[in-house]
DNA sequence: GGCCGATGTTGACGGTGACAACATGCAGAG
DNA sequence: CTCTGCATGTTGTCACCGTCAACATCGGCC
């Protein structure tokens, strides 16, 4: 994760990025079922079997995807604390806002980080990949404990939002607004 | 849903819900990855095909077994609401505690619920067996916006604990109280 | 008693993840 | 400058899976 696309490699040109972009192409596209292996190699123009040559399995793959997705979605939050610092503002309910934003714009990623696919235990890095965008909303809070409330708020409510389970109802700013704002006051 | 497993089929005995435990069995102890149609139809001593004759497709299996997780969860919620109408306590904590204890009594079958697995918007009848639960939780709410954030608050807790995110922190039921304790303290 | 549809079986096909053996080409040692 | 080693990519193969089609079996209904 330090410098993850390594220097470029030999025959094809960084593989291992070519791979993770098809594959998030796919994902996107396609959903979690369309994404094989051997489609994914076929997109980047390599044989089948050249993946395992950077990911000692699909589950593999899919780990660092996620692991890619949480880089991102840290780097989401850090510009909105910092946007939010400008202000002046409360930063929480700007982060929480950025949070279900990212969700929203990629939710097969979002539900590939969390939810379906590679089992953290088994993939110890990627639990790794999301401690910097816990850290970075549990900076913005007084202490842990309301750190980790907040994070499985917006955490929860991205998920309802994507499965539509609470579609109809208004799902507007307005909900984000009121729900987050009720955690922050009973914190205060 | 209403009288799902029909009367008895002719060969068998009620082939699907045997087929749906031999799936939930698998699921827990082997995982999704774990779980193909056809080792479920092995366990269940049929051949590969007969499931084909209850269940569309193995999405739906999956879907069906989703579904009747949610009808056990309701029925964990409304036990948990009518013993805490009995000692005159407040309802949402309880309820939130017996939503973490489900989630973490079946994590597999939790994570199939949410997150992985079935999509949501191609089994409409999965989006519908959510529903009485989150009505059960919405009846010791004061509106639905504080239902949904509530079901927010408990479904994220619950990932995040599942996927070790939170893990080696205070996980007992402090964590629980206070965050729950905080998010209804601020609905007051 | 005999038909018919629901249920279960056998067989086949394309696709997939994974392994093994082989080919290719840069890079550094001599 | 050459040769050798190793990282990288390829071809071939295997078992398994989901799904479709054709066939077999059994109970209820006329």
């Amino acid at each position: 994760m330090s410098t993850w696309p390594p220097q470029p490699p030999y025959h094809h040109g960084n593989l291992p990025a070519a791979l993770l972009a098809a594959a998030e192409r796919l994902l996107r596209e396609h959903g979690p079922a369309g994404l094989s292996l051997r489609e994914v190699a076929r997109q980047a123009g390599v044989s089948h079997n050249a993946p395992y040559r950077h990911f000692p399995t699909r589950e593999a793959l899919l780990a660092a995807l996620a692991a890619e997705g949480f880089h991102r979605l840290d780097a989401v939050l850090r510009e909105a604390a910092a946007s939010a610092a400008q202000t002046g503002e409360a930063p929480l309910l700007p982060l929480g806002r950025a949070y279900l934003r990212f969700a929203a714009a990629h939710p097969a990623l979002y539900r590939l980080m969390f939810g379906a696919g590679p089992r953290k235990d088994e993939h110890p890095a990627l639990r790794a990949a999301a401690a910097p965008a816990f850290a970075t909303l549990a900076a913005c809070t007084p202490d842990r404990q309301a750190a980790i409330g907040a994070w499985a708020l917006v955490h929860g409510l991205a998920q309802l939002l994507q499965d539509g389970q609470v579609a109809e109802e208004l799902v507007g700013p307005e909900l984000i607004e009121a729900v987050l704002g009720r955690y922050v006051r009973g914190g205060a």
